[in-house]
DNA sequence: CTGAAAGCGCTAACAC
DNA sequence: GTGTTAGCGCTTTCAG
């Protein structure tokens, strides 16, 4: 068997509790004894077993992320954030893909709780009513890069309705008119978010919302690029596309050019979240700035304050968004 | 406080052993008090405590994944396919990221060691000799995409020498004679497979190594663009370029391009890993495809056999890689 | 098929 | 400053 504190005890000669205190950094040990002990530790090759930790204190530093997906370039960006701020404080994180499939999301969750994590970090769905009734229960939970409807919850994220309102204004002040909205499904509240902004945009210009230029692929290019063709089949030629993503937004850029038509002379584009892609891509893209690292830090940070008692005064965190202009748009 | 075993056994009028029974599916349990005890979890909405039965039993259902950067495509990828095949196991992942830096590998290992992981996967580095003592010594380990030069270690991932020779031999046989190599520093054991699989293409070509054509980027795009200028002054101009990975190949390319010269009709470009970006650039990348998700999945699945003591006849996994072609390169 | 009891390795009062 | 002693909530023999 591999060696415990009882064995670092006996062999310095001193009590369990004096190990202990040696291990936890307390202040109370003689440095003489604390020295001969550091000195046990050293010799047996002593590692605290932190299960049996976690059992009697009853803190595991170990926090759970729950998001769709980590090979999407922006949780995966996310959770770069999450994760170094999380080591910056000492804690592990679990991490586990929900595809945003409410049944496993629910799952995990009770999961996470029984593996005794200290907190959670919910990121990128919806937040239904029984996610709110198991959130809301035991331990510090925060939202990132969603938000709840009813602001219970705290959470990290930007103000999406207004970054989509701002990006559909701009093309609207470029004198388009016809604007495609490239989104995600409208059931979720991100896709909600976006079409409210890119109403509220319409509404402020005195256009009439058009049914047919609101078009829902999955958030993937493949997808999306074949979601494309129903746009460019549209009698009435549309002149700019507001995508949910730089996947889509690229995808959409493609089949433009595919089609004969140039970017940005013909269709002006523009992407939301500025992943790496959009730099990698000819023309570079346009998009609105998602800070995704900042968004999983930031949260990640309020979470440590959220466990660790201290008051915070704002439990909902916006942080700030902009329009990255480059080459899918002209001037500005 | 919240319940436990204790109190559902009391509620349901028997011992703690029999609800542990129940918890853990053992079949020596009367149906009718099984139902009961069934029926009680539910009434208290027990949920068992995963760090008392860690501590007992000795085992977490939980492994630790060591990585460079999750926000990298390609581990990001490879960490989905490991996740999956976790979950299927009823396997949560603590997962960290190292930065390729030899130090916090170490006090990562250490501290998963310290959580009890049942297994460790350790991606994408060089393992060096203290790597091999610490990683040798208790649980299940398994390297992915790495390989132990010693072949000591379990591992899964491709023979990537000579991925990097095909690669080669191919622009060869296509007539190339001056190719450059954009690679990582040559010190990473990926580094030196992919040289010595460009290097032996050369020799089987009789084409005299040139060091000028070797030049080291890191792999991101940015740097790999300015990387590109040494290259685009070289003297005598190289037709070829074959890339670490296929973000560096993307940055080739525009640098290629920047410069007023076509893709593929001035240089050809081969990238590494086929990551969703070569598909989203134009021309399409022609990459050496490296099956992330299944590099990670299948060494997921190997981590389950080791834990379980199940004997697995090959403790190297050899993948097999394969190149996609595409716009980069003209024809076969 | 079920129960009693001994830990798992550590922390946290509480004494001294 | 240091030691003693209960647990933390569960699994796992061992009886019966």
């Amino acid at each position: 068997m591999s060696v415990t504190i009882y064995d670092v005890a006996r062999e310095a000669g001193v009590s369990m509790a004096t190990v202990s205190r040696v291990i936890n950094g307390s202040a109370n040990v003689k440095p003489s004894t604390r020295k001969k002990v550091l000195r046990v530790i050293e010799e047996l090759g002593y590692r605290p077993n932190a299960v049996a930790r976690g059992l009697a204190s009853k803190k595991t530093t170990t926090i759970g992320v729950i998001l769709p997906d980590i090979s999407s370039v922006f949780f995966a960006e996310l959770a770069r954030g999450i994760e170094d701020i999380a080591t910056m404080y000492h804690y592990n994180i679990i991490l586990s893909n929900s595809d945003q499939n409410v049944d496993k999301e629910l799952k995990l969750i009770n999961n996470l709780y029984e593996k005794q994590v200290d907190g959670l970090l919910f990121l990128g769905s919806q937040v239904t009513e029984e996610h709110r009734r198991l959130l809301k229960s035991s331990i510090p939970v925060v939202l990132v890069a969603t938000e709840d409807p009813l602001g219970e919850l705290p959470s990290v994220h930007i103000d999406v309705r207004q970054a989509a309102l701002d990006a559909v204004k701009h093309l609207l002040a470029r004198g388009h008119r016809r604007i495609v909205f490239l989104t995600e499904r409208l059931t979720t509240s991100l896709g909600r978010a976006r079409y409210e902004g890119y109403k509220a945009a319409l509404a402020a210009y005195d256009v009439p919302l058009d049914e047919t230029l609101i078009v829902e692929v999955p958030p993937y290019y493949e997808a999306a690029l074949k979601g494309m063709k129903t746009v460019l089949a549209l009698a009435d030629r549309p002149t700019a596309i507001f995508a949910a993503n730089d996947e889509v937004a690229v995808a959409a850029v493609h089949a433009v050019q595919d089609a004969g038509y140039r970017v940005p002379d013909d269709f002006e584009v523009i992407g939301f979240d500025n992943t790496r892609i959009a730099q990698m891509v000819r023309p570079m893209l346009t998009s609105v700035v998602q800070p995704m690292y900042d968004l999983g830090a930031v949260a990640m940070r309020l979470l440590t304050k959220l466990i660790h008692q201290e008051d915070v005064q704002t439990k909902t965190v916006v942080l700030p968004h902009r329009i990255e202009f480059r080459q899918s748009t002209r001037g500005e």
